[in-house]
DNA sequence: ATGTATAATGAAATCGGTTTCGGATATCGG
DNA sequence: CCGATATCCGAAACCGATTTCATTATACAT
C-alpha cells in the first residue's frame, strides 16, 4: 500500500552504487564522480523516472527553495504587474513563488504570513496592508527570514530593504508636467492616507510643492460615490479666469472617481479641466481621449524587490538596507494638452 | 553554530513528556492526552515560540499542504481575477498556493510545472497555454497528482476537470442583445483561434449563430496594429442602410484593438458602429462611453476551480470528470444603445 | 618494492517530525 | 481485593534525502 515511491535507494540498488554516490550525482560533482559511474546513474534515474523527495532535501539542506510574496490586492493592476517581475526573477533564481493576498486586512495579512512561516519560505517580499505593524511582522522579523518591502513601508521600521517607487519624484514629474503645460491650479485627489505610506508621501510631495500655484487642494475619498468629489469640481471651477484647473490623482482608484465625476457632471477634459494620475493603468490611454500619468516601473520594480530578496538570501549577513525608489515616467496624453 | 532549531524535543524535554506526546498534541487528540499534559505541552510551545517544521512534518504524511496554479498572463487582468477567487478558497482549506507564469509559452509552461511537481504540490490548476498537449503535461498525467483546468481546455485530454466560461452561451447572450438592438450586420474581431481552446469555442458560437443575420464576418488580430482592422471597418461600413454594424470582440486584448481602430479611424460608437466583447475588463466601463460586455465570474471561476481540485486532493478515487461551464453576465452599456 | 598522496565510493549518522507498539497506570465490576 | 479494560504515554522505527568519515583502489615518487 506503500503508493508510489522511488527512492534513492532504489536507484542505488538498481545501478549498484550507493545512495550517497546517487546523492553526488544530483548535487552536481562534490568528491568527484566517476564519469562511467555517473553515466550509469544518469540511465538508472532516467529508466526509473525518479524525483529527488523535495522534502527529504530540505529536511537536511535546510533549503525550501520558496520565496513568498505578500500583496494587498491582487484585483489592482499594478500588483500582478509587479508579481510578473519578481515571478520571472525568482523562477530564473531556481526559486519558485507562492502568493498571499491580504485584500488589504491586516488580519488575514498575519495569518497568511504565519502559515507562509511554516512552510519555511526562504524570503517573503511584502506588500503590508497598512504601515502600523502587526505583533504577526514583529514575529517574522524576530525570525532569520529575509523580509524585502515593496511599494509600502512600515512605520517605525529602517532594517528592512524596500523597493518602491520614487514618490516624491514621480509627484514633481506630473506636477512639473501640469505647470508647463500652464495650469496653475490644483487639485489632488487621493485615497484615505493615513495607513497607506506611498499615500502619504504622494501627497506630502504635492503640499511640499515648491511651484507657484495659484490654488491647491487636496481632495480626500470616502466613498466609492462621486458625488462629493463632483461638488468639489463645481467650487474649483468657480474661480477661474479661463485656465482650467488640473486634477491630479494620486493613484489609480482615484483616478477612476475623478474619471466618474467628471463624466457625470458633464465636464469635458482637458477643456474643463486637465487630468493626470500617478500609475498609469492599462486603461488609460483610452478613457477620455487619453489620460496623462506618471507610470511606474512595474515590472522592474517586481524584479529588483525579488532581486534584493534574493541577494538578502544568499547572503545573510546583514548588511545595511537598502531602499530603492525608482523613477516614474511621464506618459503625456490628451488629457493634459493646452492650446 | 547550529543557527536556530527549536524542535519537538527541544519541547519534549522542558515539557517533560515523550517527543510522541507532543507530536500527539500538534495533531488535536488523536491518542488522547491528559488534559494536563496538553495544557502543559501548550505553555512550553507558548514559551518557547516552537514551529513544527513543516519538511519533517511533509516528509512523513506525504502532504505538503501546497497546491499550484499554473497561468498563461498574469498581465491580462482575467488572470489575476481568477486567482483571487482561487486564492480566498484554497486558503480557506489551510493550504497555501503557489504560481507560476507561463506567459503563454509552453516551454516555460514545462519548466514550471517540472519544478511545481517536485515541490511536491498536492494539486495543480492550469490554464494551458496551448491546446496542444506537451511532454510535460503528460508527465503530470501520468503523475497522482490531481490537475484541474481553468479557462481552456486540452485537446485529446477528457480525464480532466474544467472550469470555465460557458462560451457558446456566452457568445449567444452577446448576439441575442445586438439582435435585439436591431443590429443586422456583425464583424466578430478574435485573436488567432488555433491554439486556444476558448478562442475556438467563441468563434465558433458566432459562425453558428441561428438568428437572420444579414451578413457576418471574422476578423483575426494577426498584430497588434490596428491598421488592419481599420481597412475592415470602412468596408463592413460601405454596405449599411442607415443601421449600423455590430462589432463582438472575442475577449479584452481584441476589444483594445477594436477601440484603437474606431478611434483611430475617427467612427463614433454607437453611432458608427455598435461594439460589444466577450469579457469585461475593468475599463470597459469609461472607454468610449461604456463598452457593452458580457462579464466572466471570474472570482466564481476561481473559487470553483479550487473547490472542485482541494475535492479531488481529498478524495483521490477518480470520480467522471467534471465540467462547470459557467454562464456570463450581460453588461449593456452605451456602446450598443441604438434609438 | 615500498610508502604516500589522491580519487572514488560506501556505511552510517542525521535532519525533525509521525506513528506503531507495547508498557504502565488508573478505573471498574464482581 | 483481584483481574479485566481503558487511558495515557514513551521507545524506537521510519520517511528520503545529505553528509561525514572511513575505506579501498589507484597513481606516483623514491
Amino acid at each position: 500500500m506503500k503508493s508510489k515511491g522511488i527512492t534513492i535507494a532504489d536507484v542505488a540498488l538498481k545501478a549498484e552504487v550507493s545512495p550517497a554516490s546517487v546523492s553526488r550525482y544530483l548535487n552536481g560533482v562534490e568528491g568527484n564522480l566517476a564519469p562511467q559511474t555517473a553515466e550509469r546513474i544518469a540511465r538508472v534515474i532516467e529508466e526509473l523516472d525518479y524525483r529527488p523527495n523535495a522534502w527529504a532535501r530540505s529536511l537536511k539542506t535546510r533549503k525550501s527553495g520558496l520565496v513568498a510574496a505578500v500583496v494587498a490586492d491582487l484585483t489592482n493592476a499594478y500588483v500582478p504587474a509587479v508579481l510578473d517581475g519578481m515571478e520571472t526573477q525568482i523562477n530564473q533564481a531556481g526559486y519558485s513563488l507562492m502568493i498571499g493576498n491580504t485584500q488589504n486586512d491586516s488580519h488575514l495579512e498575519s495569518l497568511l504570513i504565519e502559515r507562509l512561516l511554516n512552510q519555511r519560505v526562504e524570503g517573503i517580499l511584502i506588500q503590508p496592508s497598512s504601515m502600523r505593524v502587526t505583533p504577526a511582522l514583529t514575529a517574522v522579523l524576530n525570525r532569520q527570514v529575509p523580509v524585502v518591502l515593496v511599494d509600502r513601508l512600515l512605520s517605525g521600521v529602517s532594517e528592512l530593504d524596500r523597493v518602491g517607487l520614487d514618490n516624491y519624484g514621480a509627484v514633481d514629474t506630473a506636477l512639473d508636467h501640469l505647470f508647463a503645460q500652464g495650469y496653475r491650479d490644483l487639485l489632488y485627489v487621493t485615497e484615505a492616507v493615513e495607513d497607506v505610506s506611498s499615500r502619504w508621501e504622494r501627497k506630502k510631495a504635492v503640499e511640499q510643492s515648491t511651484l507657484p500655484w495659484r490654488d491647491v487642494r487636496i481632495f480626500i475619498r470616502e466613498s466609492a460615490e462621486p458625488a462629493g468629489l463632483i461638488g468639489t469640481l463645481h467650487r474649483v471651477r468657480e474661480n477661474r479666469d479661463g485656465i482650467p484647473a488640473a486634477v491630479l490623482c494620486g493613484n489609480s482608484v482615484a483616478a477612476l472617481l475623478a474619471v466618474q465625476a467628471i463624466t457625470q457632471a458633464g465636464y469635458s477634459v482637458p477643456g474643463d479641466f486637465g487630468l493626470m494620475t500617478i500609475d498609469d493603468p492599462p486603461w488609460a490611454p483610452f478613457v477620455l481621449g487619453g489620460i496623462s500619468a506618471v507610470e511606474q516601473p512595474t515590472i522592474e520594480l517586481g524584479r529588483q524587490a525579488a532581486q534584493r530578496l534574493l541577494q538578502r538570501i544568499a547572503n545573510p549577513e546583514a548588511h545595511a538596507p537598502v531602499h530603492s525608489r525608482l523613477p516614474g515616467v511621464l506618459k503625456a496624453r490628451h488629457s493634459t494638452q493646452r492650446s
